[in-house]
RNA sequence: CGGGGCGUGGUGUAACGGCUAACAUGCUCGCUUUGGGAGCGAGUGACUCCGGGUUCGAAUCCCGGCGCCCCGACCA
């Protein structure tokens, strides 16, 4: 991909409408678009990174045996009022909205409901569990404050699977798998220093859940971490009683700030033996099903790493989520540097490297800074006084450091750090 | 939802109740320059958030709305 094709443009300054640092990094650096309080467009190169997230959180979902689906987001009133979380007295962030005719409709915040009264259209026997349907669905939550830049909005993409087992013990066997896979994704998106998993009050669904919390300054939580054990309780629940059932030492622990990236939940029978999804054993008897959600927000882990992952320059993104491998910078805008920045450009292409060519025109302090802002993981950088030795230079963003190569170096993929 | 702050070219800011709303940056054209956002020149670009009021006169003062940010509460 060339720069100048791309039409987001980078800023030279940050918005003064965001103080939240990912919000003001990513719209400098154009990945996102704010459209109006809590509410963010993804422009190409913010897109990128949320399609490689998703690729990390969604094979991992596979490998737990998951099967992806889309539900809608507009959501039927009559399933909710069933299960009673319909009322705004009992959940009040529901967006509303009416069709023409005024019946009410939801804009979906969740999905328990309705994928439970889904299912009673295609559950009915043991062989037919169990199930860990997945998604990845725009939620719609009307805070009463959204804050935070990405990470708390009105309108966010998550992730969110729901297992349905036979029986308790399955269905506990799973949430410790799922917890594991949850483990694995916060490793590979870069996040594997900072994720701690919490324990947490479960809300209205159960007395505890599962949180994976990230630690950050920029963080909304408040836990409590015993570093022995590498697990910490939320505040929220952090009492003498509390800490002892999850084997948290409470004199030990110490107060962190932190994001919540993840949170996982035992549900029980509830929702099915609310809206009629149960199935029969092989003796011909009707059984309740147990059942789980496992959610994880895509835009909140775009903001958390943009929080954890940048410095004064501005991004610096993990490999696994970069929008590009490697940019190209013709540090001078003269005809022998620019074409050499192009053959190197063409030859990492061919080697089937993400490669983002910087083809702009600009002042050599101009296309360094931009690299940097940009946070690609590696930058090779084109300049008359290297080519004078025939050497690039290639400089790793989250470390500055630099090597220097030849470009026979390069077209053999000789680019490791 | 309670409290606080703020709304002025695309962006960042300035302007005592008084000239044609200023400066920087961006963008366009020309020249120059090229290792950390350089320089010169010429252009471009604003119903000063919206509505009302006070006044000879309002970006500025008053009232109401809307929006944005922050603190708190809330957070399935």
């Amino acid at each position: 991909m060339r720069l100048s094709q791309y039409f987001s443009k980078i800023k030279k300054d940050a918005p003064k409408d965001e103080t939240s640092r990912n919000a003001q990094l990513l719209i400098q650096a154009g990945y996102v678009h704010k459209e109006m309080a809590g509410v963010y467009s993804l422009l190409p190169l913010g897109l990128k990174v949320s399609e490689n997230i998703k690729s990390v959180i969604r094979k991992h979902m596979e490998k737990l045996g998951g099967q992806e689906i889309h539900m809608s987001s507009l959501q039927n009133p009559e399933i909710w009022k069933t299960t009673d979380r319909w009322d705004d007295e009992k959940v009040d962030n529901w967006f509303k909205t009416k069709l023409k005719n005024d019946t009410e409709l939801g804009l979906g915040m969740t999905h328990e409901e309705p994928i439970v009264a889904m299912l009673t259209q295609h559950i009915n026997s043991y062989a037919d569990l169990p199930i860990y349907p997945y998604q990845f669905q725009y939620k719609f939550r009307n805070e009463l404050r959204s804050k935070s830049g990405m990470m708390r909005g009105r309108e966010f993409e998550m992730k969110d699977m729901y297992s349905f087992s036979r029986t308790e013990e399955e269905h506990k066997k799973f949430f410790e798998k799922a917890k594991d896979a949850y483990m694995a994704i916060f490793k590979e998106l870069g996040l594997a220093d900072y994720v701690l998993v919490t324990h947490a009050s479960g809300g209205i669904f159960a007395k505890y859940s599962v949180e994976f919390q990230a630690l950050s300054e920029a963080g909304e939580d408040i836990i409590y971490v015993d570093e022995e054990k590498n697990e910490a309780i939320n505040k929220e629940i952090f009492s003498d009683e509390e800490c002892a059932q999850f084997g948290i030492d409470k004199a030990k622990v110490i107060e962190k700030k932190s994001i919540e990236v993840g949170n996982i939940f035992n549900l029980g029978t509830r929702f099915p033996d609310t809206l009629d999804l149960a199935y029969t054993d092989e003796k011909n008897q009707k059984q309740s099903i147990w059942m789980g959600s496992y959610g994880i927000g895509v835009g909140r882990q775009i903001g958390a790493i943009a929080e954890l992952y940048s410095d004064e320059a501005g991004l610096i993104w993990p490999k696994e989520i970069a929008p590009h491998q490697i940019i190209v910078v013709g540090l001078q805008d003269d005809k022998e540097v620019q074409e050499e920045a192009e053959k190197v450009y063409v030859a990492l292409q061919k080697n089937g490297v993400d490669v983002l060519l910087y083809d702009k025109k600009g002042q050599a302090g101009e296309k360094l800074s931009t690299a940097d802002m940009l946070g690609i993981p590696t930058q090779v950088i084109v300049s008359k006084r290297g080519l004078l030795e025939g050497k690039f230079e290639i400089k790793n963003r989250k470390t500055k450091q630099v090597t220097y190569k030849t470009f026979f170096d390069i077209v053999e993929g000789d680019l490791k750090d």
